[in-house]
DNA sequence: CGTCTAATTGAGATGTGTCAAGCGGTGTGG
DNA sequence: CCACACCGCTTGACACATCTCAATTAGACG
């Protein structure tokens, strides 16, 4: 229930260009372009559990994620929430978006986050200005969009244990082994319930590759090889 | 079981160029860039059932078609095949693929099919001429995955009828009231089986929306208002 | 006319969702 | 600083939508 920081503090330059290096859409870009751009950013922070963007509101800024965790899901009238994606360091919030006149999906500070913001309109004069972005862009779309294709494969093929662990997998492959997600989420993430993923989780406990330290709102892997090892289906 | 056939016929530019102005990717370029782009493509052939290319190949080309129903899918070890999407005029096959090395998805034809093709390095050099293209193109990848996105969402939160008549819906908005697909191919589209299919189809032809002169390899719509109605969740 | 593939229908099995109840940690307010 | 209240976690029992397997019918094509 935090509510949003709006506050614009004082960061140098060049810490804003980090952030804009530790990009993939960006860190090919010369320096010079990535001073311009990062010259035009302002700092924007959130609280735990605050909106960043509402699916059906207007796109009107391009975000780049400087630290915390943040999850895109589409809601449902249902409650049957689905979680596409955690963002974190580095990560872009919209690429895609951006193109599109509304966000299709919501934003949510799942820890405090801060991020750089940019105008839409001031994006896409750098996105004329600079070819290469849009090149980026569209080759983290495609990647984005197997992703998504391959989500649905294991969906509608892959038996509900198969894909939270794929989930896990996936996860601790971006965030390391510490995850600071509820079961709640998890389970919007692989595409089923809060109660079923949590006999999946007893599960893997008693495997061993999930630590039974893991509390309220965190998941320990505790066996990184053998959970990579069962992800692997086919 | 056909074969492909390779053979390239002379057609004179101008048919090509207007192939280019019915795409949503081109059709915003000036006559001089369309002629020159059609120039560099090649008339391919394609019998009905082959492939154009398969999960796993090298992407070297990228095609545009001309006529013809093309089927994109996933196809799996456990024969629990995904499509992801019925391509026809004017549609490009893999604005996507382009950007990673090698093909994610299987296209192949359902119908016989005329595509006209360029070489991949072609394709790039006028990506970087006309920049308008990489635009698009985003345009139309964002455009793609907020598909793929409510296919999820569908998947995990409706139910089975829902999705098969949301499924009719999209595709007969896009290829007309008569659908030269099977059963097989519908169910693999809205994420199930043959036989669930047509089970749903069933009820469909009592309830008159689909015609009971829907034969072998052939689903015809009869009552475009009422689909519609019901297509519409939430 | 025969063969092959698609469509259809039935009956049974089962993975997951749903509903309900209880526990435990954590933070907040008195 | 303690106690209460809330929220996430956990487990159990049950229901049922959908898949699976199997057998039959029907249409297309050579």
């Amino acid at each position: 229930m935090g509510k949003t920081l709006n506050q614009e503090s004082k960061w140098e330059l060049s810490r804003k260009v980090a952030v804009f290096k530790n990009s993939e859409i960006f860190n090919h870009l010369p320096s010079y372009a990535l001073e311009e751009i990062a010259a035009r950013t302002i700092l924007v922070r959130f609280k735990k559990d605050s909106k960043i963007f509402m699916d059906g509101d207007k796109s009107e800024f391009f975000y780049i994620v400087d630290s915390g965790l943040i999850k895109l899901f589409k809601g449902s009238s249902t409650g049957k929430n689905v979680v596409f994606s955690i963002s974190t360091n580095g990560d872009t919030l919209n690429g895609s978006a951006l193109s599109i006149d509304s966000h299709f999906l919501t934003a949510q500070a799942i820890t405090d986050v801060t991020t750089l913001r940019l105008e839409k309109e001031v994006f896409f004069i750098f996105l004329h200005k600079y070819p290469d972005i849009a090149v980026q862009i569209i080759k983290k779309l495609a990647q984005r969009l197997t992703i998504e294709y391959q989500k649905i494969v294991d969906i509608t093929g892959e038996e509900v244990e198969q894909r939270i662990i794929h989930s896990l997998y996936t996860l601790s492959s971006k965030l390391g082994p510490i995850l600071n997600i509820k079961r709640e989420e998890l389970g919007e993430f692989s595409g089923t319930t809060t109660e079923t993923t949590i006999r999946v989780l007893s599960k893997l406990k008693k495997k061993g590759i999930i630590s039974s330290a893991s509390t309220r709102g965190k998941i320990i892997i505790s066996n990184m090889d053998e959970l990579q090892s069962l992800s692997y289906h086919m």
